[in-house]
DNA sequence: ACAACTTTGTTTATATAGTGAACAAAGAGA
DNA sequence: TCTCTTTGTTCACTATATAAACAAAGTTGT
């Protein structure tokens, strides 16, 4: 019987563990307006109260409180619908602005956002990441340095940074990276070496994590309860969203897709294994497809450029690629039942050729179940995605827990 | 702006989407503690008050109340540690009992269990299921009043009935099977046609998601938050536990592993794909290639012992296809990364065989990460694990949310 | 054996969050 | 101009949790 302590009951998160008082009840119906105020245009107190159930006194007393934190603002009147004008309240999207560091395997980039999810900077380089880790730090900081600069916002007005990485994070310990990609950052703490004051919020995630989250907000994934994110850079990396959320599995190792078996006699990859999905699609086993296919492009760029100009070998390429792809994502299809599952990464540029024979190998490898209410897209949101969903994910944490996240700072 | 309307803020339940009120407060400290009992042997008011930081005033309360609802019983007084003498309360797991129906695709099996889990009574028998969904109705009610009267507890008696069916179900609309799997089934609606009173709370699931979730609460899953079960019977299924809770997917049709493609050039299989893994494990495909090496056992069960006999084809049998099962159960590490996955079904009793080429598979195929701390296990709990599940769904829902199962009926 | 301390469970007073009714302000419509 | 609407605030009220006080019933030390 006392092995039923374990049980899990069902529950999702750690409120329903503890006790409930009547501040976390004010807490909540806090958030809860704060998200429908974020959401909306403006609105008026009196909407408000009929969206949510509240009563207008609840809420008059809420807002004023999230008026005193500087997070809503009233902005004159609004028009009279047979009555008193009624005052309108609007989010202070400049109340605060995000960082998103978006950590690659050989580049680097620095996004800086206000509350709105308007990118206001944007600054990217190339870098040797995985073997020059102080260098790749000692970029961020520059990088991070001349956006401030540009943009006339400091550190002081941050609420939070979001930390995109090119490896598995555990969720139990997100300091280190994984010693099997990142070899030369294993003993590197990351939250020491990235050295952010303490108050600021800091999250740390996988890229293909962030990037599924970016979408749900902002790109093709919005309005989707169960999506996949596909990242085909110079790896191939996916993320899942499962209710809104980041998944991530037991170890932190969900949506390895990079390294899913498709062709056991197939040649040895980094992880160890022999014939992964990212020893056929990846920015070097498709250049070397296209080389063997008498194509000499120096990098993805330059093949995709190649492609638009009707070249019927890259073509090739490119459907062989997809067909390639398809063999993972049937079986991701019929496992996770995803709503939609979005490409992006620099592969992304030749989705008009890729999409095709994808969605015709994905078909013909899943259960029309998992498949026929399903889509299959392109991102929206170009080679910003990484470091928006990172800056995002920081967003999110403020928007359902706002107390611990603007206050106590 | 307006499309954020649809964002989800990564919110999990319900609750947070909506004003939370003072009812709302006591409901949840009221399930908290409802939980605590259940779970603990008995205890007293003080140590809840301790456990759970309500304070022992509000304990009382609460208490009241649920020994009001005949959920909880005194049951004397406890040994003094000091002062005065505690006294014992108890859950009372006979207040009420949960009837599990297992509708296979040939058998059907019921299930009386009480509130602790205990299984009161179980009976099964084979059926053609699938073509003659009339027969299985109609011998579902006859098992059911048959336990009825061994038991001497009456359907008066039930809180709820939870049913596990042979075909993924939508979570939008559960009232139907899939037309691809159950043909026969097709136009009936399965809530009218099993007929139960109103009042008793009704939980429809695929097989595999409720045998996943009797592994977490009874069986070898208990205490882990990602767990994957695959039932290896007549065909093959899977379901996922997430978080404590069944994952289900967009559509219902998550862990649908059976149709996940091992061998594009492989046999047609009856989902319309070709190859599905489901053409290499499941009843008939083993005991076909069983005849092609020269046995021939005419079911499962006579295959296994002949091989518990230490008959060498048929551990060859066996092993190949764990081979088979290996491919996708490593594309499934790779993708969920489950702390561990457990075989049930028929096939499972062949576990000390088939154990070990199926790790060795896995282990080949899956990244170090995804696999190092990860286990494969088989069920603990036999044939009854599915009526089990379906079973444990009430209660889970029963113990999250009291209030609106156990009143106003 | 008896005083002093502990522990439990209830009672009572208090604080706080949300509600609904009343009210004042401001406008629409006839 | 008069009446009806709408908004936002104020105030009395209700429900819930808490802390402190209290009573009951024990243990421990001398």
């Amino acid at each position: 019987m006392s092995d039923r302590y374990q049980c899990l009951f069902g529950i999702l998160d750690q409120s329903a563990l503890h006790r409930a008082d009547k501040a976390q009840l004010r807490d909540q119906n806090l958030a809860l307006l704060l998200r429908k105020i974020w959401a909306g245009p403006e609105t008026t107190r009196a909407s408000l109260a009929r969206d949510t159930g509240l009563s207008r006194s609840s809420v008059s007393s809420l807002v004023d409180e999230l008026i005193d934190m500087s997070l809503v603002q009233e902005r004159g009147e609004g028009i009279s619908t047979g009555g008193r004008k009624p005052t309108l309240v609007q989010f202070n999207y400049q109340a605060k602005y995000i960082l998103g560091l978006d950590i690659g395997a050989s580049h680097i980039g620095v996004l800086l956002m206000d509350l709105n999810g308007q990118v206001i900077h944007w600054k990217q380089e190339d870098c040797p990441v995985r073997d020059q880790p102080a260098q790749a730090l000692q970029k961020l900081k520059d990088l991070e340095q001349a956006i401030y600069e540009d943009s006339h916002i400091d550190q002081s007005q941050l609420l939070g940074v979001g930390v995109a990485v090119p490896s598995p994070i555990s969720p139990q310990n997100p300091r280190y990276l994984s010693p099997t990609f990142m070899p030369a950052w294993q003993d590197i703490d990351l939250i020491k070496a990235l050295d952010f004051p303490q108050n600021l919020t800091l999250v740390i995630d996988n890229d293909a994590n962030l990037g599924a989250l970016a979408e749900v907000w902002w790109g093709a994934g919005q309005g989707c309860h169960h999506l996949a994110f596909i990242k085909l850079g110079t790896g191939i990396g996916s993320g899942f969203i499962i209710d809104g959320k980041v998944f991530r599995g037991y170890g932190g190792s969900a949506g390895e897709l990079g390294h899913m078996v498709i062709d056991p006699e197939g040649a040895k990859c980094v992880c160890g294994l022999q014939g992964c999905l990212a020893t056929f699609v990846g920015s070097q086993p498709i250049l070397d497809l296209a080389h063997s296919f008498g194509l000499n492009s120096s990098d993805l760029k330059e093949l995709i450029a190649t492609l638009k100009e009707g070249h019927p070998k890259a073509r090739e390429v490119i459907t062989k690629t997809a067909y390639k792809l398809g063999l993972a994502v049937a079986s991701l299809m019929n496992m996770m039942n995803p709503e939609r599952v979005i490409l992006g990464g620099e592969l992304a540029l030749a989705a008009d050729t890729l999409l095709h024979p994808l969605r015709e190998c994905v078909q013909s490898r899943s259960l029309w179940s998992s498949v026929s209410n399903s889509s299959i897209l392109t991102s929206t949101l170009g080679e910003q995605v990484i470091a928006l969903g990172a800056a995002t994910a920081v967003l999110q944490k403020a928007l359902t827990q706002p107390k611990s996240i603007f206050m106590d700072r």
